[in-house]
DNA sequence: TTCTTTTTGCAATAGTGTTGCAAATATAAA
DNA sequence: TTTATATTTGCAACACTATTGCAAAAAGAA
């Protein structure tokens, strides 16, 4: 049960995830490989590697699903959550590495937190 | 330029919304007045009142859209935004009426901010 | 009422993500 | 190495949210 097997699709995945420091949009993934694999594929070995805890997604400001390595240290605290950034020009998203606290909310039982921020990295700053 | 004309469609969205102290899902509101405008029309209505500021509009945790009036205090600071909550038992969702600062970044220019937190609300907490 | 602009419905379309199932592949066991 | 079993994949179809173009209808100003 729960078991990625080492196919050639898992390892491009993996390999893509690994070897960048930014997030990744899935669509952008199944862009990249569509000559190595079909669509599902990705998506069902997303899914895996997410269980595996190999990366972790979230969704975009525009509701797309992004993946990104897994880094220990962002999820040491339960009660804190890194935040993504998404440039609204380049397009580009990552994971900052800072930590945020989960606001304590009275009457409610808070299980997970997605923050987005967007506007303009470095690069794409006048 | 940016005239909201009060036809029947556009009173009962406004109607919906504001007589709403929960954020709306926008695939809730396309059912619920599905035999009195096309979703189109939902869809339009619903980015001309956010032009206007009547409204504001959010991405789920699912990435689906949602609505919510338009609240002054929830937009006095820029530095600032209010969270969203949703509830993955009854799936409804809401603004909180708490700031949380918008966290700020080295190198980064950030001009929005997304928060959305996923829990249990009171009456669907064991 | 007439004229102009805005709004609407409809049908088609784009795009993301999911499902079922049979065939292919990886891995463990013999 | 071969065999057996469980996992993974491709494919095609589908579900669903959201958007577009265009002609017809409606709103509001003159």
């Amino acid at each position: 049960m729960g078991v990625v097997r080492k196919t050639k699709s898992v390892k491009l995945i993996l390999e893509a995830v690994e070897n960048s420091n930014q997030a990744l949009s899935v669509v952008e993934l199944v862009k990249r490989f569509e000559n190595n694999m079909n669509k599902t594929t990705v998506y069902r070995i997303l899914e895996r590697l997410e269980e595996e805890k190999v990366l972790h997604s979230f969704t975009g400001q525009n509701g797309l699903k992004w993946v990104a390595k897994y880094q220990d240290y962002f999820s040491s605290e339960k009660t804190h959550i890194h935040p993504h950034f998404q440039c609204q020009n380049c397009g580009k998203s990552e994971c900052l590495a800072i930590n945020i606290p989960i606001p304590n909310v009275p009457d409610y039982h808070i299980d997970s937190a997605n923050l987005i921020l967007s506007g303009h990295c470095s690069s794409c700053m006048s």
